[in-house]
DNA sequence: ATGAAAGCGCTAACAA
DNA sequence: TTGTTAGCGCTTTCAT
């Protein structure tokens, strides 16, 4: 477009100097150049409007410094907030981020891995939709270093894992509710088909045990992720006359849908009845900027995930070829109480 | 990482011919190569998993196949859509999409421009936030083809732009509240500070004047874009006995709001009041499943935009150096009836 | 303190 | 039909 951008050979015939005094000022690799020089190079590059091109440099040094982040849909609320915290560590590291929607279809995964491999980042970020199968892709085509997110995947050439433990976290949450004075709970879980899911249940269970509560399965109601569940699961306790004082919800949209139920039948929270939810989609906020939540770090994880593979990249450390080993970090949760609990 | 990529000349060597000819195979030049030869590359290039180095072909051909997508924050609700958008178009042209989130910083905006620069993008989609600042940046810095979305804007090297008519959108909204047979329309905006807004608003007067309702400023209640305003000024509305029988909403969060006001003054929906919400952040359709919105086509702003910058590209279409030039598409809003309505 | 020169892996004339 | 060669703009020894 527009003009021809100028080169660092146009810089140096200008500066009349070389080339490679050009280069090296301008990657800090000038301890051996005079002021003189640097200043009048520098100069005449501010003047000249020059930027390098980092093709260029990418081709000798073999670092784009770009990453790829791989995710199955951004439009998925969850994932936005993990592209900024991986942006975020990026930019502070000076790195690019390569979005890749694969909408968990793994033809276009590969794809990615190509184009990715192609374009030569030094490491992709991978977060994996919950409910993605588990099986790993043929190893070869990874040439970079991987940082997995949010779930453990068996790959190679992972260099670490950022996870949540959501079993904790709604033990938790769980805790909190009895804590406050609720003894009977019930669980609202979204769909069961998913690893998170699973251990979201057993957090609401292994929190009942340790309580010395029997656990009852008429305390539970198993659906989706879903505010039309959530209001219906809650019509349903209501009607079997299940004696909860409490629900604790798989996600924050079945938190505002058993909130509406809730007003309907006059009950009142949090006096009459306890709630709270898994801050899934961050919609509880908006909407129920009162309802006790579980916060995910979900910005955190991206940013972290990002940390781990940058840090990886430029101490060169290897990435390991079992997916049991690699750096792991699990991340907790945080509990947001509103004002109303 | 791991093995050193195999290159061109290894994949040349082995096939027994020359650099050029493995490179026209692999560039589709390959017209006058025959079957054989084609063939012996490929194959070898596939056993061995060659994978072409982009970084060096865009070195030759000034092309690096990668778009930027400079918008404020990705978190933002509505800049995911775009991005998705985007994406999509990108992918189906083999273009890869970097981000950036600027936080409306007009310093690390210049930041991403020269970095974008850098890595040699072949074109930039730029969603501002629809309260940023007018100015156009110094306009030397943009080497490559841009097009604006969501929001007109003063720039040089604009290649085309894609709006939404908001008035034109709340206009049909509100006609559509007339149709059903409500009169007295309430309005709760949200903030009234950018564009957007004054255009919504101008929407709704219009369509006051095209059905000879007077605009009467009572009706009219503008605050933020929370449910909790929303709530807050239907009260209100009722509160000053404010005679009206349906409310437009300045966004779906109002909207909520709005409805949860409704129900506690046991009022139903739409029997009682219509209502009707623009659907910004896509909060409407998860939470109140039978809310009638407005919908954005902003996933097709982000593909359109793409689009056009592909096209202009692979054209070698110059970009315009008067903001009010190129390409300009308006989309319209769809309406979203839901269930109850 | 600086320059010359050899590539990085590829494309694109131009030759053969 | 295929090969030779000259770069693309930069970094990086190795000289000077």
């Amino acid at each position: 477009m527009t003009k021809k951008p100028v080169t660092i050979k146009e810089i140096a015939k200008e500066a009349g100097v070389s080339i490679a005094t050009v280069s090296m000022i301008f990657n800090n690799k000038d301890k051996s150049i005079s002021q003189a020089t640097r200043e009048k190079v520098l100069e005449i590059a501010k003047e000249k409007d020059y930027i390098p091109n980092s093709m260029a440099r990418s081709l000798v040094t073999r670092q784009s410094r770009t990453l790829g982040l791989v995710l199955p849909d951004i439009v998925n609320p969850f994932f936005p907030e993990i592209a900024r915290g991986a942006e975020d560590k990026a930019r502070q590291a000076r790195y690019s981020i390569i979005i890749c929607n694969t909408d968990d279809n793994l033809e276009q995964e590969d794809k990615y891995i190509d184009i990715l491999t192609e374009k030569m980042v030094d490491g992709i970020i991978f977060a994996h939709s919950a409910d993605r199968k588990d099986i790993a892709r043929e190893s070869r085509k990874y040439r970079m270093p991987i940082v997995l997110i949010d779930r453990d995947y068996a790959m190679p050439n992972v260099m670490g894992k950022v996870l949540i433990d959501n079993q904790k976290a709604s033990c938790k949450g769980v805790n909190y509710l009895l804590e406050k004075g609720y003894k009977k709970i019930a669980y609202i879980a979204g769909s069961m088909n998913t690893q998170t899911a699973k251990d979201r249940l057993d957090g609401y269970k292994n929190a009942l045990a340790q309580n010395k509560i029997t656990y009852d399965n008429h305390y539970v109601k198993i659906g989706e992720y879903k505010s039309q569940w959530g209001m219906e699961a809650t019509r349903q306790l209501l009607e079997e006359n299940i004696p909860f004082d409490a629900i604790f919800c798989g996600n924050d949209l079945i938190a505002i849908g058993a909130m509406k139920a809730l007003k309907e039948a006059s009950l009142r929270v949090p006096e009459d009845v306890g709630i709270m939810g898994f801050d899934d989609i961050y919609v509880a906020s908006m909407v129920e900027p009162e309802l006790t939540t579980i916060k995910q770090p979900i910005y955190e994880m991206g940013y972290r995930a990002a940390e781990i593979l940058i840090d990886g990249i430029e101490n060169k450390e290897q990435p390991r070829n079992k997916s049991s080993e690699g750096r792991k970090i699990i991340l907790d949760t945080e509990l947001i109480v509103r004002k109303s609990s």
